[in-house]
RNA sequence: UCCUGGGUAGCUCAAUGGUAGAGCGGGUGGCUGUUAACCACCAGGUUGCAGGUUCGAAUCCUGCCCCAGGAGCCA
């Protein structure tokens, strides 16, 4: 009976009209359903009276594999589905008889939208190296890896905002130009619309820059930061998620020119608030990403990084390290080891020490704070014992310093004797400084570099292999 | 920017002063419900660029360009 009722089911099936589907759902329908699916062709291989293509269209890792019987297709069309071409194939979704996928599409029918030239096609089926895809970025998301980096970089996105928004949190736009060179230090992208072939003078020669777009010199942000601390003293809780630029001449597997940040700022937090915030937010995105998209982190994990699943497990779990950074100074000068640069303190922690504390000492992130006022940023909070600042660093095994913040200073006296301290023009700052004149309160907030997060997710050795199309020193290509 | 290593076929690499090769990819044919398929044959090169040394340079020397890793800067 029940067998009956299958079959005319399907017979019925059969002349319904197909239903458009990605390859994420086509695997999610019954046996028997009729369907359209779209693509690119990862593959095809032929048998006497049989081909096979696989066909990704990016909605899952795993390609759906269509099955093409003798003369059910011209010959002649055949051949021109090779590697790289994009089709739309119509068919019946059946149960396979082969291991390696549970259901497959016995082709009816298929469309050629686009070939691709199996004589220059530079995608093969076989692994490339990175950085030969970096030259071809317009083509390697069509492949796995590229593929599970960048549907994880969509997840962990909008686990960040889930994050935030679930918490009562605003999610405000600071300006990708601005005025200020905010971290008072590091080179910026200057903004102008001048003809630098001959820019305008002042009578003592220097260029004019009141001539500019902005009637003032511009630069490409570093940081909304500060901007954000307007809304925080208005909103409470806030964050950005945007775009930032450095020029820094940084040639190495962990910076960009441009790249994204997220940074939230709260009003009324002090560091221990800020520190609890930050542990927070990284075991949510981290337990989010592992949730959802469990196929591409398995990849990653057979593929990139065995460490990668296991790792990411502990620190949605463990509790991070806290140390001041005078007790990690204590532990680096104990610590049997010949350092490059021996440890002092006063002098910042380098890369050899930081990876020494969270790949080593601790085996876990790890919190640094309270730094020598020195070494940080002018807006951050003095301690009383007028040597260190309230600021902290989180540092993970691999990545580094993944999260930068503090709280911020929020007495007007003490703010403006740091910005005249650290040799800045208090003029620029009058906005800022007129937050602590106003009703001001305390306040902390933190930034955290979305690719390095991403590659301490996938285990991606290369910040350039997390973003779609990276911008470096020497290379703006695309 | 500094240090180190590298640049040879479409890709990944070999050839250590003496005839530029292999695997993969590509083409052709064969075989097979295939899974990074398999077998045979074929095509494929300004050895990063410019000079120099030498009878002879992929190989040695000089300069430049590009790539990667480490450092600094930082997220």
């Amino acid at each position: 009976m029940k067998q009956a009722h299958r079959e005319r089911f399907q017979v019925k099936c059969s002349h319904m009209e197909p239903k458009l589907v990605c390859v994420k759902q086509a695997y999610q329908m019954p046996v028997g359903s009729r369907l359209t699916v779209r693509g690119w062709v990862r593959s095809r291989r032929d048998s006497k009276g049989i081909s096979f293509i696989e066909l990704n269209d990016g909605s899952r890792f795993k390609s759906l594999q269509l099955v093409v019987n003798e003369g059910v297709i011209p010959e002649e069309l055949l051949k021109r589905i090779t590697t790289g071409a994009c089709i739309a194939a119509t068919g019946e979704l059946v149960e396979s008889p082969a291991p390696g996928q549970p259901v497959e599409l016995r082709v009816e029918h298929i469309h050629l939208y686009g070939e691709a030239d199996p004589a220059t096609y530079p995608m093969q089926k076989k692994g490339h190296s990175f950085e030969f895809l970096r030259e071809i970025a317009h083509l390697r998301v069509r492949g796995n890896t590229f593929g599970a980096v960048f549907r994880v970089r969509n997840t962990l996105a909008y686990a960040i905002h889930k994050f935030f928004q679930e918490r009562d949190f605003l999610y405000v736009h600071t300006p990708i130009i601005t005025p200020s060179d905010c971290e008072g230090a590091g080179a910026l992208f200057r903004v102008t619309t001048l003809d630098l072939e001959n820019p305008p003078r002042t009578p003592d020669g220097r260029i004019d820059w009141s001539q500019d777009f902005f009637g003032r010199p511009t630069y490409l942000t570093v940081s909304g930061q500060l901007e954000a601390e307007v809304f925080a003293l208005a909103f409470g809780k806030v964050y950005t998620f945007g775009p930032t630029f450095r020029a820094e001449n940084s040639n190495t597997p962990r910076h960009l020119a441009e790249f994204w940040m997220v940074e939230p700022e709260m009003a009324f937090y002090e560091l221990p608030d800020n520190m609890r915030l930050a542990e927070e937010f990284l075991k949510y995105i981290i337990q989010y990403v592992l949730d959802n998209c469990r196929e591409d982190m398995e990849f990653f994990h057979q593929r990139i990084d065995n460490t990668v699943l296991s790792t990411l497990e502990h620190v949605a779990t463990a509790s991070f390290e806290h140390i001041t950074y005078t007790e990690a100074i204590q532990i680096l000068q104990k610590a049997e080891r010949d350092w490059e640069f021996p440890p002092v303190w006063g002098n910042d922690l380098q890369t050899e020490h930081e990876r020494y504390l969270t790949e080593e000492a601790f085996k876990k992130p790890v919190i640094v704070t309270d730094y020598p006022k020195e070494i940080k940023a002018f807006y951050m909070r003095l301690n009383d014992d007028g040597r260190t600042v309230r600021a902290m660093d989180v540092l993970v095994p691999r990545v580094g310093e993944i999260i930068g913040g503090s709280q911020r200073e929020e007495r007007y006296d003490v703010l403006l004797q740091r910005i005249r301290e650290s040799g800045l023009n208090e003029q620029d700052y009058w906005w800022y400084l007129d937050l602590r004149k106003y009703g001001s309160a305390p306040h902390s907030g933190f930034g955290l570099g979305f690719e390095r997060m991403l590659m301490y997710i996938t285990g991606m050795k290369n910040i350039r292999d997390v973003i779609p199309f990276p911008r470096t020193p020497g290379n703006a290509e695309f």
